[in-house]
RNA sequence: UGGGGAGUCGCCAAGUGGUAAGGCAACGGGUUUUGAUCCCGUCAUUCGUAGGUUCGAUCCCUACCUCCUCAGCCA
């Protein structure tokens, strides 16, 4: 699988500041705030940081953003650690949080204050909207902006302190109020919420802001590349402002990337939650979600999702991914481990009407690893095969088996059918078939068997729970439209529960087991429900590639 | 209509003054006891449009077009 870093633009700077001597190592990190569960596009940025960090031989900080205690749970930051321990990356040190640092914060918004380049704002959230501007019209400067510093200097403390209401007060730097970049007039950099923080409980009723945090927490922790996505370009000026007027050693740069759109699929935290309050889906693991969580419990591995990383690349443009680079690299990892084993989902009775005398064989699990083994491939006269194998009037290319036709059974016989029984109402039940003994491990003398399909020895097989998954959007842009509820473009048909059948050779997986279904597809024994020997639950993680199908439409 | 960005093959994406990488998809062909895998081959005289500079432009300049993004005491 993966070869040679492609170039991005990131990589260029990289190299440049190397180069140059800006640098002699790179620190980058992830820095998410613990308010929900990682997604996809979570998963590119992890491969991001962590990744040039890795090539780079430099070292990568995970940073919990933990400045509103609102939204924010141990949950979330938990399952966060281990999506990126998962996903196969380790951070330098101990994990890093923003509330760690806030002291620190605290002490240099004095430093600001002392400056003249703070102050308390007693303005109203909507009064500071009105102050603000718009687009096109510049904002004026707030009644409170001129005040002395002794005056800021003591409301802040006070503000500290506790003696005021939530959302009375709040602290904002004095930048530019007609600044054609919005978020440089007089952003807030500190409010007061009384709000139990994950980190420091109750020992703080102030808490700083995303930008004024962030870019300090990064100078702190020495990071060199501070890579984010697009929607924050606008607020790098504000990033470089607070460094540039404090004082620190460190001033790291921001770069900016664009975020993965992926198709069939939506990346907002806001909707992935809303999915899950609403019981669209049946949690943040749901196989169908595009969380890590999900994607992990669907089948997806780590190395695939890494080399799903490595084919979109990284870029500043806008872009919309194609599922069918997705399931390539999936499928690729997949292919190259997950033992081949036989499962029937959609059963059609067969009867062997000469089975005397005939064998069971032994295959490998894998035609090109001989090192995953072998196991036994019982054959008895009674048989499962997939239905969708069998057709009475087959169209023209048909392979299959047909009336009258041979075929032969995977690591088996070639049979043929020679009796078809149907129900009452006209519905094939069962096929009466014959095996041509003199076809085990060889072709059978003067003709040509194309067909092969897969089966299943009635005696020897086990019953099992199977999840057939498909894209959870009848559309690939599900959100494009901001007038239409994404919720009106849920799959119906996004999982279908079927009992089907799989051979005993697989009665003792783990959870999160892979296997090749032979010519159905991928797939993994869920991680929650499947129990080994007492309960099989396999998920459909993703089909096989399927030129038939294609050839039919 | 203010600011900041982006436009290279169906989808991603390199290249950034010397004559368009690669991957995915697609399409042909070969191997095959998975219509899978694997292998071979095909797939942008052209880089949003129009001008200009240059021996030479996707790359530099000018204008225009299209799309994205910003008015939280969210991140």
């Amino acid at each position: 699988m993966s070869t040679t870093p492609t170039s991005n633009f990131i990589r260029t700077i990289i190299d440049a500041d190397l180069a140059s001597g800006k640098h002699s190592i790179i620190v980058t990190r992830f820095p998410p705030e613990p308010n929900g569960y990682l997604h996809v596009g979570h998963a590119k940025s992890i491969c991001l940081n962590f990744g040039l960090a890795e090539d780079y031989r430099g070292k990568c900080n995970l940073r919990f953003d933990d400045t509103n205690p609102e939204k924010e749970s141990n949950e979330y930051a938990q399952s966060i650690q281990d999506d990126v321990r998962w996903l196969g990356f380790q951070w330098d040190g101990e994990v890093r949080w923003a509330s760690d640092y806030f002291e620190q914060l605290y002490g240099f918004a004095v430093e600001l204050i002392e400056k003249g380049l703070a102050y308390v704002e007693d303005l109203s959230a909507e009064e500071m909207r009105e102050y603000r501007g718009t687009l096109t019209q510049p904002g004026k400067n707030s009644p409170y902006r001129d005040r002395s510093v002794a005056e800021n200097l003591d409301l802040f403390a006070r503000m500290r302190a506790g003696e005021f209401a939530d959302g009375a007060r709040v602290l904002r730097a004095k930048i530019d109020m007609a600044s054609p970049n919005i978020n440089l007039r007089d952003p807030a950099i500190y409010r007061i919420r009384r709000a139990h923080h994950i980190r420091t409980g109750d020992a703080w009723c102030i808490y700083p802001m995303y930008d004024y945090t962030h870019c300090i927490s990064d100078a702190l922790e020495g990071i060199t590349h501070s890579i984010c996505t697009l929607e924050f370009e606008d607020h790098r000026p504000l990033y470089d402002w607070v460094l540039d007027n404090i004082t620190i050693a460190c001033h790291p740069r921001q770069y900016e990337f664009s975020r993965l759109e992926l198709h069939y699929t939506i990346t907002s935290k806001r909707k992935l939650l809303q999915l899950v309050n609403e019981q669209k889906v049946s949690g943040w693991d749901d196989p169908r979600m595009p969380t890590i969580q999900g994607m992990r419990r669907r089948g997806y591995t780590a190395a695939g999702l890494r080399e799903f990383a490595r084919r979109i690349g990284v870029s500043r443009s806008e872009n919309s991914v194609d599922m069918a680079i997705m399931e390539g690299a999936i499928r690729e990892d997949l292919e190259a481990r997950a033992p081949r084993v036989m499962a029937v989902i959609n059963p059609l009775k067969v009867t062997l009407t000469n089975f005397e005398g005939a064998t069971s064989r032994e295959a490998d699990f894998h035609p090109n690893h001989p090192e995953f083994g072998k196991r036994i491939v019982p054959i008895s006269a009674s048989l499962y095969i997939e239905a969708d194998d069998f057709a009475e009037a087959p169209p023209p290319g048909w392979k299959r088996l047909t009336l009258g036709g041979e075929v032969r059974l995977r690591h088996s016989y070639v049979m043929r059918c020679d009796e078809v029984i149907k129900d009452s109402s006209g519905n094939v039940i069962e096929l009466l078939c014959s095996i041509d003994h003199a076809t085990l491990g060889k072709n059978p003398e003067g003709r040509k068997v194309k067909g092969v399909i897969h089966y299943l020895s009635c005696e020897h097989a086990i019953p099992a729970e199977i999840r057939l998954y498909d894209r959870l959007f009848t559309v690939a842009e599900p959100d494009a439209d901001r007038e239409i509820d994404f919720c009106n473009y849920l799959n119906p048909e996004s999982l279908k529960v079927v009992q089907g059948w799989v051979e005993a050779s697989v009665k003792d997986a783990a959870p999160e087991t892979h296997y090749q279904f032979e010519r159905l597809g991928y797939f993994c024994t869920d991680r929650r429900d499947h129990q080994p020997v007492s309960r099989p639950v396999f998920n459909r993680t993703v089909t096989l590639k399927d030129s038939w199908t294609k050839e039919q439409s």
